[in-house]
DNA sequence: TGTACATCAGTGAACGCGCGTTCACTGATGTAC
DNA sequence: TGTACATCAGTGAACGCGCGTTCACTGATGTAC
């Protein structure tokens, strides 16, 4: 009388069909677990336990926790470009009638609204990556910095491709996407910690801040090429 | 024939100082092993065999592992006040001769080479640090934030006093602290990795793209007051 | 200064427990004819 | 369509190991007189 299907059989699919539903209950385990805990404290046991499938049968699909680390990393930074797409083709997108500033704060706004959009959608996903960016778990670490780079030069290469961009050495642009990937992940971070109980900052409060410091980087991108008077 | 004396006899010494010299080894020994891993998968037994005492006297210094993290955090934390101190301290002093934006360059450039010569000071404390911000065990992360925001408000006081900043909200003035602060910890980040062998940029490297940053924020901070045209 | 007793940092042995990993297995799915 | 054999995802029992915690202890330091 358990919940759960022992054996394939209890579901009519094909072989490869059920191992992914299987590698899928892993992986949601997993990342059920990693709400409150990181990734070097998690056990296999702990998330076939979870998953309701005998711990041999882990390794099935990974080698140990470290490759299923590296799993929730592709599957949570892909999750990703979606977002930055949407902010990118945002902010190329210049309203026809109000002025210069008044549409660019209201694009800080949209973008500040789609990062917490974002991490309502995937609170679990995002936690993860901010927890493991730094965390102990090295093949994960380099995963989770590979992704990020590949979203300055994603970032980069949108901004290259704008009026405002123009007499902007390539560096200069990489800085500036690195920038924002930054204040993205902290901003995403800061809406976490926001969700929490015991949150000393309001979700609201997170996006004001937010929107502050990118009007304060856009001032600064706007004066860029007259820096030196 | 043992390199470590078993017993306070050994040395002789008040009781307060040999206890002293205990923690101060446990607390390096799990510094040095929290290089390469992260705090909630250090134990306990790890920590005393690397300090050369026996399991049980851990408890003598530390209810936990948890504790002796927040033991470290203010450790790491404290010694970054005299380097906060000292960039604020510079960045008030203008100089008589260059022009503003000369010497703001040079205050920049010495701000970073303070951030990278802390790093290479104390590279297990800020690797700590960094690593425990967003980590698994939830009273070093409160103890770390607890501390940035007195950072922050330090700084902000900072700048408040300053003439620059006539005309700042306070709100303002802890948006832009919250930035130097959150772009020092990332800065310290940026000079670890880059001091690992596998490193994929280097120390100047680094540098430079913080020096760089910090110039978009000068230049956005400048033009805060006039920026509704 | 000397003595008798209290304190307490660190010891070492013991405990029960959950861990990661291995292994031969089962039985449903897949394939060849 | 039917049959015989191969594949392989998941099982469950077993293993040795290191973990955190407890406990009575030792012996140097501290204190009272």
């Amino acid at each position: 009388m358990s919940h759960t299907s022992p054996t394939p059989a209890a579901v009519a699919t094909t072989r490869r069909a059920q191992k992914l539903r299987t590698r899928r209950t892993l992986l949601d385990a997993a990342l059920g677990l990693l709400e409150h805990q990181s990734l070097s404290s998690l056990g296999l046991r702990e998330v076939t336990r979870a998953a309701g499938v005998a711990p041999a049968a882990f390794y099935r699909h990974f080698a140990d926790t470290a490759e299923l680390g590296v799993a929730l990393v592709e599957e949570a930074l892909d999750g990703l470009h979606p977002m930055v797409g949407a902010i990118l083709t945002d902010t190329a997108t210049g309203s026809g009638t109000a002025s210069a500033s008044a549409s660019e704060e209201s694009r800080i706004a949209r973008s500040v609204a789609l990062i917490a959009r974002h991490v309502r959608d995937h609170p679990a996903h995002v936690r993860f990556v901010t927890r493991e960016q730094h965390g102990g778990v090295r093949p994960v670490r380099a995963a989770i910095g590979t992704q990020l780079q590949r979203f300055t030069e994603e970032v980069a290469a949108g901004l290259a491709g704008r009026p405002e961009a123009e007499g902007w050495s390539a560096e200069d642009l990489r800085m500036l996407a690195g920038i924002y990937v930054d204040h993205l992940v902290m901003t995403a971070s800061g809406f976490l910690d926001a969700a929490e109980e015991g949150a000393t900052r309001t979700e609201e409060q997170v996006a004001a801040l937010a929107r502050r410091q990118l009007r304060l980087v856009a001032l600064g991108r706007r004066h860029w090429l007259d820096r030196d008077r």
